[in-house]
DNA sequence: CGCAGGGTTGATAGCCTTCAAGGTCTGTGG
DNA sequence: CCACAGACCTTGAAGGCTATCAACCCTGCG
């Protein structure tokens, strides 16, 4: 469920390019040294649907969605992605989703080639790509269950509660929530104006109170009994 | 019955036409060493949610689908798998759908320890792995797609060219579809009712015809536009 | 022949979308 | 500091698509 760890510096304004390691030691450190920063600004492009799958990136700061086009402009927003995850490695040759900068965020971006014949000579890393791989297909298949079988009250909390898991403090009560309703709406397969009148609901009800640019959380276990996650 | 015939290499990445050619070397040639056969009875367990993930298994003959159930009896079909494809091999350490026979299957069985271990020592195995995990991710987001913005009757287009483009046969009229109304709708996230009027519909629109245990298809382009692929 | 299970069709209900309008927030410029 | 514009958010009303409930058909089988 946790992707390669998020670091806990999402929050903190460092300066310039001061970004503090997460301690332990991880095989995708090898990276590093075919590594470039990035900076892309809120609501610009990173790479676009179809592109050539040349590079894969690494969040410093800032959030990515993922989107996909059908022909006639209906969307989907396949992730939502925060500081330590990666995307753009599950792609064979072009890129299935485009990447967009959510916020203003800053990335490490990796040639594809370079990671790939890295792989091939460190297992560690090796292991380590497969496991991030295992894990979107994993994300994918509860999206499918979401998608396919819960109702519009139900995706949604499903989805406060992700964003609660994934944030930089899960556990705390104010959840920042960058992305916006449109967003949401065609992340969980709903309008708009569905997502409103779910949030309002869940609201009266108590569960969660609509802070400036996000939620407080006030009541974890109604979300989860709605969710269909009794676990945890 | 003519899911005995669909083609062994279908997930190796050939190109549909070519059946008739002497089994080309495969990576995955190299479990069978390891491999002993089982057959399981129609509508049969073959590993349950849940299960340790100990085996992983290749269909030799019949089709078999992938379930998951939600607490209050919600049902979700992942996939319907036919001869050549593996399955539980994507799982880390508890199997997250159940696999059961939709016909009588013949299998084979391989250990997940001897599946890895071999990797380790085999790139060629490791790369065909990480292509067959790949593909499955990329057919998770096809389904997102489908599952979150697709209509009723475009899911059941894009379900029916599918199974076409799976089936030993692509391109032929005559097309089996062994699983029953239930185990459609589970899959695309509907009702059997739906299923049913919708595939009346299409048979009204001269789009196929329904036979005993499949459909005939009688105009391609018309699933095709419907089902938003107008690839091909 | 009767039964059982799956398939099909009809009627109704309800959830969610669509269409519409107003509200709120934020950044900008006077 | 205030006014304003635009984007985003929210709420209301009506409609449509799909689910639900119900009945019937069809087929295979003991």
């Amino acid at each position: 469920m946790q992707s390669i760890m998020h670091s806990a510096q999402q929050t903190a304004g460092l300066s310039h390019g001061m970004i503090a390691r997460p301690p332990a030691p991880d095989a995708l450190d090898l990276l590093e040294q075919f590594g470039s920063s990035v900076t892309v600004r809120r609501e610009h492009e990173i790479h676009g649907q179809g592109d050539s799958a040349e590079h894969c990136w690494r969040i410093l700061t800032g959030c990515v969605r993922t989107v996909r086009l059908m022909e006639d402009g209906r969307r989907q927003v396949g992730e939502f992605l925060f500081p330590g995850d990666i995307f753009g490695l599950d792609d064979v040759a072009i890129h299935e989703f485009a990447a967009e900068a959510v916020t203003d965020v800053k990335l490490r971006r990796y040639p594809r080639r370079m990671v790939e014949a890295l792989a091939e000579s460190r297992p560690a890393l090796a292991r380590r790509l497969r496991a991030l791989t295992l894990n979107n297909l994993h994300i994918a298949h509860e999206r499918m269950m979401l998608l396919g079988r819960k109702t519009a009250m139900e995706r949604l909390a499903s989805f406060v509660l992700e964003m609660d898991r994934r944030s930089a403090t899960p556990g705390r009560a104010m959840l920042d929530l960058p992305m916006n309703r449109t967003d949401i709406a065609d992340h969980l397969g709903m309008t708009v104006e569905t997502v409103c009148r779910g949030l309002a609901h869940l609201k009266r009800e108590g569960a969660l109170a609509i802070c400036r640019s996000g939620v407080e959380l006030h009541d974890r276990r109604y979300l989860r009994d709605l969710a269909c996650e009794p676990r945890h």
